[in-house]
DNA sequence: GCATTTGTTTAGAATGATTCCAATTACAAC
DNA sequence: GTTGTAATTGGAATCATTCTAAACAAATGC
């Protein structure tokens, strides 16, 4: 049985880290299990207050640190809707994400093995593509 | 037969503004002009420069100004690809971008019919899309 | 144990894209 | 022609983010 449970997923970061070189540090910790403990889409901002309710020191210059680190050691998307501030997701699962125009929430949509073929089938010869970003706008019943 | 070369939409341009109530200005003319004539996908920045071959003093805000309105007007797309510079793209069909990782260039992908229809089964029930942005990111062999 | 090294955090300054603002300018209607 | 309204302009302001230099912390070698 795979454990994917939020200590779990820290443990994780720490072998990430020492793998590539990098010190597991409190902040770099916290940054990360305060993204695990509500999986909404909160900018480098938001974030900073949550995590500083555990750690009041921390500076948002290190929360923006953190989140590079987090999204090099691929733990953390990095989501960017128009031009407002990034926000951070730690749904590795692959998904495109939907905004509500009237609640301004965005939700994850899980994309199975179907719809990734989907995706696949839309790209022409000649183009070979590592990533994508899917994001819809409109209305949802779940806000 | 459907005119529908540069000239045919800078007149467009012109009858869209007057329904809105906005005035044909020789900026606004200007800007769209030069978005048609060379369909890469320029960022405001790259489109002052175009366009003051022909109008020596426009400013970049009018720049901003005018691109901000042709959006509004539904006659340009603003494409955001991660943080970086807006860029603008009078391509009115619907289409996804790539993001050559090599060279940085932006192409668009046509959508058929049926590609549509693969994005819009996607969306799981209680969420009515408007609107969606899809940009693969990767390799392509067209340079 | 203590000094050294190296990576990390911090606060504040700097940057870059975009928007705002107040003063002109350009038309259009009277 | 004067008046009114919208558009343009240049520069200032804003916002998110990154940079910088100094302080700090943890690991290593002595």
């Amino acid at each position: 049985m795979i454990k994917n449970d939020t200590v779990h997923l820290l443990e994780r970061l720490d072998e990430i880290l020492m793998l590539k070189g990098l010190k597991p540090t409190k902040q770099r910790s916290c940054v990360y299990h305060e993204l695990l403990l509500k999986k909404d889409h909160p900018t480098a901002d938001e974030l900073l207050i949550r995590v500083r309710k555990r750690l009041p020191g921390i500076s948002l210059a290190t929360v923006y640190n953190c989140l590079e680190t987090l999204v090099d050691c691929a733990l953390v998307k990095q989501v960017n809707v128009d031009r407002s501030s990034s926000r951070y997701c730690p749904n590795l699962t692959p998904h495109a994400h939907f905004r509500c125009l009237k609640s301004g929430k965005i939700h994850d949509l899980d994309l199975s093995a179907e719809d990734l073929d989907k995706l696949q089938s839309i790209l022409p010869e000649g183009f070979f593509s590592e990533n994508f970003d899917l994001t819809f706008s409109g209305t949802s019943s779940f806000n």
